[in-house]
DNA sequence: GCCTAGGTCCCGTAC
DNA sequence: GTACGGGGCCTAGGC
């Protein structure tokens, strides 16, 4: 297999053998650290010491190093889609020599944690040069499904009314509020884009408690509205008298079922997940 | 910059100009893919498409690319410790021709996810051997934490007997449960590695409500122990009456503080962080 | 397989 | 800056 040599584009080559010492490679990657968009990549075999919040020690190994401009240092192993060791952005990374080996240490200011990596054999390290793509879009998060709502209006009740959304209380900010005067109810709603567990049911059921307490003499209906929901999860709503709404429910609105049909579904729990 | 020929060792540079069609480096690559501890790293300028539980779209721009054998995919930008797209292991990629452009695609079977990529220029290709390291030594984790308690006892009452731990309820898994019989006492104890907020005071009071309804009669005391807590937490604390432990003072215990120095600071809420 | 909870979670956002 | 909650979270452990 052959080589490349490359300047016009945006990966360089750092050829280790050139250096007679490990000096000189040292201060080469010192000046690549930070460079703008410049990220250093090293395969090699290594041993990592990390000491922070919790503590780990990982023996020479071939893994696979990088470092990006704006403080963040990966380690990566075989598998798994996680690091196995890494620092986040913001952290500050040098490397240096000890013990005729190349060493990197990087430092996070917040939790005094830092990361040591010492190269007992370099296979590769090249800088690339890459971007930050700015527009990048993200469909179906949970705030669009808040947006979502808050445009084409409460399922359970078309005739209640918007009257808050984001509202702060001592356990957690309120998803959404909606209030229908007649009938004298104010329903909190809690929005989840996952599956709904049991933790979601009890977030619900503080936020009603404490509204309980806050506006006395309405009726509080907890609302949770879920892609799907646990077993666990439904029983709970069942206990508390809460109204769960599965998110494709909602989704169907979208698509131009009729609104009516809405009425008579949402007036019964809906637990089909 | 000088060229490296690479047979020996763990890092294999696939020389991208030798290849006259786009054809011959498909083949390539996907001989590579899945082969036992070879991760293929591709810098190059691509643009991504990802649809599944969310969606996304990013335009053509530089990032830096790998597959790891076990089936995850990693997308690097210049910025941050998360890829901005990837696939978990155990997806299935494979590369092909589309528009007389490389063209990637990785499947995930759970969820109905896909990302393609497709790469308008590469800058560089090559495939590391990674290893997989076992003996990855983790401490301070929440589990060491309990453990310590469990093996110290309980500071606030060391006449309180361990009956319990991770004790199923409708609302989660209580971390430990202690009683005094001849005080009537019973201790529900959360445990949080971490800063603990409002979700940790609120987790803990639906323990105790829980408990209160089940085991009639007993003093019920909720506990919190973490590695400090937020103002709002502990005005919570505070307005169920429960007892805040910081963690650091359970360490200072292992560090052969005097037992009933402890006793007597324990006696009230500790509340600072 | 689903569910539950932890994490050196990271990350954005509001205060 | 801190705090709080979301996330395509990921990952490990139970059942």
């Amino acid at each position: 297999m052959g080589c490349r040599e490359s300047g016009e584009d945006y990966y360089k080559i750092v050829n280790i053998h050139i250096y007679k010492n490990l000096d000189e490679l040292k201060d080469l990657l010192n000046k690549y650290i930070y460079h703008k968009d410049h990220i250093i990549i090293i395969v090699g075999y290594m041993k990592i010491i990390y000491r922070g919040r919790a503590s780990s020690e990982a023996d020479y190994a071939r893994r696979l190093l990088m470092i990006k401009p704006d403080g963040t240092l990966l380690i990566h192993e075989a598998r798994g889609r996680d690091p196995v060791n890494w620092q986040p952005p913001g952290s500050i990374c040098s490397f240096g020599i000890e013990n005729q080996e190349l060493k990197l240490r990087c430092q996070r200011q917040q939790y005094n944690e830092e990361v040591i990596v010492y190269f007992k054999d370099l296979f590769h390290i090249g800088v690339a040069i890459l971007d930050v793509s700015n527009f990048f879009e993200v469909k179906g998060v949970e705030r669009d499904i808040v947006d979502q709502i808050i445009s084409t209006g409460l399922p359970i009740d078309r005739n209640a009314k918007l009257v808050g959304k984001e509202i702060s209380t001592p356990h957690g900010k309120i998803d959404l509020v909606y209030i229908n005067n007649e009938r004298n109810i104010m329903y909190i709603i809690e929005v989840k884009n996952e599956k709904a567990g049991v933790a979601a049911v009890d977030q619900l059921r503080r936020y009603v408690e404490y509204m309980k307490q806050h506006s006395r003499g309405r009726n509080i209906i907890g609302v949770l509205i879920a892609n799907g929901i646990s077993d666990e999860a439904i029983k709970l709503i069942l206990t508390y008298d809460f109204i769960f709404l599965n998110i494709r429910n909602l989704r169907i609105i979208k698509r131009e079922r009729k609104l009516d049909t809405y009425l008579k579904d949402s007036s019964v729990n809906s637990l089909s997940s």
